[in-house]
DNA sequence: AAATACATTAAAATCATTCTAAACTGTTGA
DNA sequence: TCAACAGTTTAGAATGATTTTAATGTATTT
């Protein structure tokens, strides 16, 4: 398990007072074995529900942007009504299942390294995403 | 130029009749050059700033969802608060420039062919994209 | 412990997008 | 041609994610 002391790091570290409220959040986000993507809106269910914690919604987004800014999560470029998020800040893609929303982490194998060969003259690149849009065999394509 | 004719075909393909709101969309859409990356507020804006033309926004969005889904326009995987569309159709890939947030073509020459080598179980896809960020030398990352 | 700066909150505001329902127009078939 | 129907347009309301506000509360510093 992941301690307290790492989530008031990261906290500080993102330039956030260790509250109450935060350390709730950092619990749900970085205390997990593996890859966590989520909205908003699924973070905030989780909080409400798992650990019977009542946070004000703009505390979470204030948290989670903080985060991102520092680093310690990735915003995902995927076309939909909501900002999706994920644990994983290391480079990698993803699938997208458009049978039910879910973001699944490619790992290397599943992709061969995507190589740029030509930039926009005068810009620095940010970041390269990749994302493969899935859905079942028998469903007509969107 | 293309021709009235053609947008008409274009209209009755998707499903909709063509009416003079609707051909007015697809000449601002259709009738260039270039490929054409907008979102509805750009889209709308032309049309009545270029046009002098007042076409509801309900009626923007419904023409430009029918193209899409008829696939005569592109829906682009950013993550933003608006969406983004392309009236180039072939499989291709985006630069964005965060500082103007603009969407830029990239071309084949720009970025070695994308090869997945492992897909997800029982799903099939259905597309691929690569969004590179990029943005000034001089800037900070986002 | 007081003073300060930062946080939390509920509620309001904002903004893109979708929905609604009434008025309008293209299309079809007699 | 013209009535009747089906599909369209529209303004405005509704929705839903996100951001802002401003009042109250809490961590931090001295």
């Amino acid at each position: 398990m992941t301690k307290n002391v790492d989530f008031i790091d990261k906290l500080r570290k993102s330039g956030l007072r260790p509250t109450r409220q935060r350390l709730k959040i950092c619990e749900v986000l970085f205390d997990r074995e593996n890859t966590f993507h989520f909205t908003i809106n699924d973070l905030t269910k989780i909080i409400s529900e798992k650990l019977s914690e009542k946070i004000s919604l703009a505390t979470v987004y204030n948290t989670v942007h903080a985060f991102k800014n520092k680093g310690y999560l990735k915003e995902i470029s995927i076309n939909s009504d909501k900002s999706y998020f994920d644990t994983n800040t290391t480079v990698h893609h993803h699938f997208f299942d458009e049978d039910t929303n879910e973001l699944i982490d490619c790992d290397e194998s599943d992709l061969e390294q995507v190589k740029i060969k030509k930039n926009i003259t005068g810009k620095k690149i940010n970041s390269v995403e990749v994302l493969i849009k899935v859905a079942s065999d028998y469903q007509t394509q969107k």
